[in-house]
DNA sequence: CTGAAAGCGCTTACAG
DNA sequence: CTGAAAGCGCTTACAG
């Protein structure tokens, strides 16, 4: 291995010298920096990080935190993976490298140890653990985070704009004539609002036609995947067998809940429209049909990684930035004939 | 930051000792390296890891070189998605820490030399760019490595048996009294033999029968994606239309070929049975008859890791280790009564 | 514009 | 069993 004392011999230049012209800071005569850098590319020098670590406390890494508790599909989550296919080749643009941070390291280390135990620069929150209390210090910890899901106080989150793409669906299915709508949702977590969100919007869109939901017509599933869809639906379902349309919050549990409605001889859309979300590529070749609300992985993984460099660089962070969900329409919806309201 | 200088003002032993004491190397009273722990829990003391590999060379990282040119799905691919995840897991519960290595890190240095760069320890090759010069380095580069698809010269490769697996599909076909059967294959490169394994497998097992395989009935698709399958499919049907069954080398092919199948009116498995190889999460729920072969995804990386971490430890690694595939039967493949030989 | 000195936090021989 | 000394490879003030 060679260090900048092997190149300050070669050179006749002192090592700070040479740290200079290789880190382009501090004056020097372009001359200088020149044969110095010459001199660097021909002997095939690779700084060492360790070494820079250990006397700038910068180590040009980026934590991740990720845990798939709600699907358990880890870097097959229709979401995180597509999202750090993307996040990590924009922080390796910009010179940084991704590491994974975990609870099982070193015997039960906190994130937060973690990241001292390797001078880690930022953090990337994909997911943390349901109610993992030490997400509540994360925003105050000194260590720049962003979050693409969770709310954490204190630390910005890119996310989709549930609550838009909640409206959007209620309008969708009203003004193609449905009157009586169901909603079909995972669990409700103020932190981890994906599913409240969607709701929210879903609910407020449909008071705009002064219709109020009818709470009958909501059924929350005990999970995010495929049974937990078939579960909810047929509960639903067995409630209210008069409605004519259902918007589901993941396409995960719109392919249990098709997969229920067929099975009692219901033809989508003829019998029942349904609405999903995630354009989940799982879900996409079972169901090519089913609309469904496609967030932006690119985009959202794109913006968090320049808040998260951002603030790195000290520029105060946005408190949320939202990222809009795009509407992909096949044919999963029938619609009617609308008499006008007046 | 609290230091084991800041320990050893506490404690009232030197630095070296409250080192030694920390590490567990070295000879020690036992209530020295009791006393030491103590102060050091109370205290909250993390160690850091930049002094650490600094003076050890030792930064308990793992490099994974990722790169899917086959099948751009990056983290969502069938294979290394799940795989990561498991490897990920046990990796770190050996008191290591995962690092995607690139290259077009600090202006397109080696992966070599970002090894150097981080003093990486180990080197994850899931799947490399095709025909990437710097690979063949690898095997010499004094980095432990270990491969999970590419065969790499001096580098022990944790891969399926994809040998046996296809000759346990020609078996299967065979015996359910197939003769004319198809094989659709994608690309076939000797480091990266997948595709070609399987062919070498089914086209033995055939042999064994008495019967030489037509190469007609071969197709390579050009690709690991639907389409691909799709259009090798069209070839290889229009060109052989007495095919009774076809083995395809991935659900993804196995897909686009069943697409273009049921598109000219074939049934499956009346007119045509298909065994895939994958088990593909994205394909099962669009063809949940689909028979194929699952590859041990966890089984691989724990081989993997365990290897990896045995070569670290200076222990030689095997040439390679060979996961069997698991046959998950289901219903694509239709059984006809076959006359005995003779 | 360039260099001597000290320090980052740890570990490794080597004494005692 | 414990500690003084030196070193890992780099950077940061501070002089000149």
């Amino acid at each position: 291995m060679i260090t900048i004392y092997d190149l300050a011999k070669q050179t006749g230049f002192s090592a700070p010298t040479i740290s200079k012209a290789l880190n382009g800071n501090g004056k020097l005569s372009e001359e200088t920096r020149q044969t110095i850098q010459d001199a660097a590319k021909k002997a095939g020098y690779t700084a060492n990080m360790a070494a820079k670590s250990l006397s700038t406390k910068h180590s040009r890494i980026i934590g991740v935190i990720m845990e798939d508790v709600a699907m358990k599909r880890g870097f097959e989550h229709p979401l995180f993976g597509g999202l750090l296919n993307k996040f990590r080749h924009e922080i390796e643009m910009a010179g940084y490298d991704l590491l994974f941070l975990s609870k099982h390291f070193n015997d039960g280390m906190s994130y937060i140890d973690h990241c001292r135990y390797r001078d880690i620069e930022g953090i990337l929150i994909v997911n943390p653990i349901d109610d993992d209390p030490e997400m509540k210090t994360l925003g105050s910890c000194g260590i720049p985070c962003v979050s693409t899901n969770e709310f954490i106080p204190g630390v910005c989150t890119v996310v989709t704009d549930n609550e838009s793409a909640g409206q959007a669906a209620a309008k969708i299915l009203y003004e193609a004539g449905h009157e009586k709508i169901g909603f079909l949702g995972a669990p409700f977590r103020e932190n981890s609002p994906a599913a409240l969100e969607r709701y929210r919007g879903f609910k407020s869109e449909l008071e705009t036609y002064g219709k109020e939901f009818d709470e009958q017509y909501l059924e929350v599933c005990d999970a995010w995947w495929d049974q937990a869809g078939y579960d909810g639906m047929k509960k639903l379902y067995e409630r209210c067998p008069d409605i004519s349309a259902v918007f589901v919050v993941c396409d995960a549990l719109a392919f249990g809940a098709m997969k229920y409605l067929l099975e009692i001889g219901k033809n989508i859309p003829d019998d029942i429209s349904v609405i999903g979300f995630d354009d989940d590529t799982t879900v996409l070749k079972a169901a090519p049909n089913l609309c469904t609300f496609r967030q932006d992985r690119d985009k959202i993984a794109q913006l968090a990684s320049e808040v998260l460099l951002q603030e790195i660089a000290g520029v105060p962070r946005p408190e949320v930035v939202r990222v809009p969900a795009q509407y992909i329409r096949r044919s999963s919806v029938r619609r009617f004939a609308r008499f006008p309201k007046f």
